[in-house]
DNA sequence: CGGCATCCACCTAGATACTG
DNA sequence: CAGTATCTAGGTGGATGCCG
């Protein structure tokens, strides 16, 4: 799949720029399910499909195997099947995905840390929405 | 807006946990463009909105709008409106989303830093995937 | 157990046009 | 300049059911 972009023509990469390729690597972070799998399989220790699904509360089959696929497919965990019965597969990150799993966690250490203060800005903003704009100033 | 979950019936915030609040602040994150605008106001300086818009390379003013509201309303960013003619517009980041915006500044370095190795993860597994499974080893 | 196939509802983002 | 309004397409995620 080229997209046209060639790094050597822009003196290193930047992730503003639109067709740069780092946007798919940002873009693959946003999914909904990404961090939490990163973060939950950071520390090292590998996990099956069905331990994955229980921890990650509120996803399913189909999206989580979607989730997992597509970041062993940018090299960031590597699946591993045993062809024993039942099957047993496991889940763990590459060094790859070992850092971003580390920055990430960083992110969802400070989403718990912070929660509080967002929800009161939450709060606050839509209270002030609802009022009739009395005064302007 | 109740959702149900209540803090303190859970000694501390789990962002595995479905109901709990932080997943709101990590679907935030999520946002296709929410990481490049903490990212690009990370540094302090206040940024108008059309310096935005052609900072973040093909995003559209309906979505940097949208973008910028919901981060407002998180109280990441602070919105001031400077009622010159014509209109000047500043966003900048609260202390709130300083802190945010190092920590993704830290997930875009690290793209940008290994964007090599992901793109040729990605070839390698496509090539894998195209190839008839020759042998089951 | 660990999927894949199918169908579907939503919603986000994009294009376009218009306004204070 | 800095938005808002409207419409639409595509994709993401969700529910269900079947298979090796």
């Amino acid at each position: 799949m080229d997209t046209g972009f060639d790094l050597r023509e822009h003196g290193g990469v930047d992730v503003f720029l639109r067709d740069c390729p780092t946007r798919a690597v940002l873009e693959l972070i946003a999914g909904k399910w990404t961090m939490l799998v990163l973060v939950a399989l950071e520390d090292g220790r590998p996990m099956r499909f069905a331990e994955l699904r229980r921890r990650l509360d509120g996803v399913t089959a189909k999206v989580l195997t979607g989730t997992l696929r597509a970041l062993e497919r940018e090299g960031l965990l590597t699946r591993a099947v045993y062809p024993t019965v039942p099957p047993r597969v496991e889940y763990r990150l590459t060094a790859l995905g070992r850092e971003v799993g580390g920055l990430l966690q960083g992110i969802t250490d400070w989403a718990q840390a912070n929660v509080a203060a967002v929800v009161a800005a939450r709060e606050e903003f839509d209270e002030r929405a609802a009022r009739p704009p009395a005064a302007v100033e």
